[in-house]
DNA sequence: CAAATGCGGATTGTATACAATCTGGAAAAC
DNA sequence: GTTTTCCAGATTGTATACAATCCGCATTTG
C-alpha cells in the first residue's frame, strides 16, 4: 500500500469554502480516549499521595487496576512522562518523579510569571455569574479544608484556579498554566500537609475574589504572587528534613 | 505494501539488538524511545511543509515510512496531539492541525511573555564561549537563508533560540518556551515564505547578540518582543488570503 | 429524480503472544 | 570471605491478528 488508498483521498476539501471550525458542535457521546482516562486517574493518585515519589509503575499491574490493555497504559505513561510527572528509563519502566528543590523553585517561577500574566490581561469588569461561580468554588474549598478532605481540597482548589484564570480569555495561556501546575502535582501532598499553608490559601482565595470584584488589578497580581510562595517553601523544608539540609540547591 | 517486515529476524547474534536497517541516523540502538524519534521526525516534516494542515496521518502508512510498528506510531501521534501539532478524532484518525488566527495570536502572546521572562532573568555577563556559540549559530542561520535552505533555516533558528534562552538557567522555563514554540511549528512555513520576514529575523539575531554582549537587558527584551511580532502577522495575512478576509476578529 | 439505506473497504481500537533486556541473587571460583 | 559469573524471574519492547467503527458509494425506494 504505497500512497494509493483509492477512494479516500479528499484530504483538504476546505479550499476556499469555509474556515476550519474550531469547535464543531460535535456533542456526540464519543467515548474519550481511554489512554487519557488512565493518565488522568494516575495523575490524581499521584496528587493524593497514593503513589509516592520513586514508586514504580508497572504496566501489567496498571492494566489490572484500570481494566484495560497495555497499549493504553503505555500511552498514558508516555504522556505522564512528557508532562514531567513520572520518569521513564528504557527497559526499566516508570516511576513517580522526585523533584529536587531547584526544579521546584524553577517551576514555581514559571508558574508565577504565567499566572501574573493571566491576572494582567484578565478583562475587567468580570461578569456577575463568573464571580458567583468563583465564590461557590471558594466555599467548597473552605469546606473541604475544614473537613480534612484532601481529595476535595485538591479538586476545589484546582477548579477555583481554573475558573479564575479561565477568565483571561487566552486558551493557550490557560493550557500552559495548567501544564506548569501539573508538574508539581506530585509534591502537593507535602505542601498541603501543613494546616497553616491550607489556611493561608483559603484566605488568599477570598482576597482574590474581592480584588477581582473591585477590579483592583495590581492587588490581584500581588495576591497571585503571594499565593504561590508558601508551596515551594513548604516542599523544600520537607525535602531538607528528609535528606538532611546539606543540600541547598545543588544538582540540577 | 507489506511494509511490516520491520524487525523480523530469527538468527541474528543476540548482541546488537539489530534495529531495522532502514533505521534513521539513530546509531545507538538502546538510547531514546523509538516513539519519540517518530514524533520528532513528524514534527520536522510538518515544519517543512511536507505535511500540510488538514493532511491526514494514517498509522499504517507512517509505520512504513518510519520503519516501526503501530504501537510506536500511535504513541507518537498521542504525543503530537498533546503538543497541539495535530488533531485526533476517535476512530477517525489524526490530521495536521490548522490553527485559526485567534489561536495563533494567543500562542504568540504567551511566547512573548515567556521569552521576555527568560531575557529578564538571564544572568549577565554572558561567558565568551556562549557568545561565540551564538554567533556561530547566527552565521549558520544567515547562510541557510542565503542558500534558500528552509530545513537549514529552521534548525539554525531553532538552535539559536535554544542557545540564547538556554542561558537563562531555568530548565522549566526553557522547556515551556520550547513547547509554546512547537505549537506553531505547523505554520512556520507560512511566515517563512516571505523573504522580508527572514531578512528581518536575521538582523534581529545580530542585534540580539550585540545586546547580550553589552549586557543591555532592556534592549534585549525589546528585541525579543519585536522578533516575534512579524510571524503571526504573516500567518494571518496568508490565512485571510486563503479563506477570504471576511473574518478579521471573529469570536471572543 | 431526490432521499434514505445498506454494503464494502479502509482505518483505528483492542487483545495477545513473543522477544529483548534488566535486576537480583545464588552458586562457583579464587 | 570476597569477587565473579551465570541463571531465573520479572518487565518492558515489538509484532501481529482480530474486532469495532467510520466513510463513501451504489442501490433501492418514495
Amino acid at each position: 500500500m504505497g500512497a494509493d488508498r483509492t477512494g479516500h483521498r479528499k484530504q483538504a476539501p476546505a479550499r476556499v469554502s469555509a474556515p476550519p471550525r474550531e469547535a464543531p458542535a460535535d456533542v456526540r457521546p464519543r467515548r474519550p480516549a481511554l489512554a487519557h482516562v488512565v493518565a488522568t486517574r494516575l495523575e490524581e493518585e499521584i496528587v493524593l499521595g497514593r503513589r509516592h515519589p520513586r514508586e514504580r509503575l508497572i504496566e501489567q499491574e496498571l492494566c489490572g487496576q484500570f481494566g484495560t490493555h497495555r497499549g493504553d497504559v503505555r500511552i498514558a505513561l508516555f504522556e505522564l512522562e512528557k508532562k514531567g510527572l513520572i520518569e521513564r528509563v528504557r527497559n526499566r519502566g516508570a516511576m513517580v518523579r522526585d523533584l529536587t528543590p531547584k526544579e521546584v523553585t524553577e517551576i514555581y517561577a514559571v508558574r508565577e510569571e504565567l499566572e501574573v500574566m493571566a491576572a494582567r490581561i484578565l478583562p475587567f469588569p468580570v461578569a456577575g455569574a463568573d464571580l458567583a461561580r468563583l465564590e461557590a468554588l471558594q466555599k467548597k474549598h473552605g469546606a473541604a479544608i475544614d473537613a480534612g478532605d484532601m481529595l476535595g481540597v485538591f479538586y476545589a482548589n484546582l477548579h477555583f484556579h481554573q475558573a479564575l484564570f479561565g477568565l483571561c480569555g487566552n486558551a493557550c495561556l490557560i493550557e500552559t498554566i495548567e501544564q506548569a501546575a501539573q508538574k508539581v502535582y506530585g509534591i502537593r501532598s507535602y505542601a498541603n500537609a501543613s494546616p497553616q499553608v491550607l489556611e493561608r490559601a483559603r484566605r488568599d482565595h477570598v482576597d482574590m475574589i474581592k480584588a477581582v470584584r473591585a477590579g483592583r488589578r495590581e492587588e490581584l497580581v500581588a495576591l497571585t504572587r503571594r499565593h504561590l510562595k508558601p508551596q515551594p517553601e513548604a516542599y523544600i523544608r520537607a525535602y531538607q528534613r528528609r535528606f538532611g539540609s546539606a543540600m541547598g540547591g545543588e544538582s540540577e
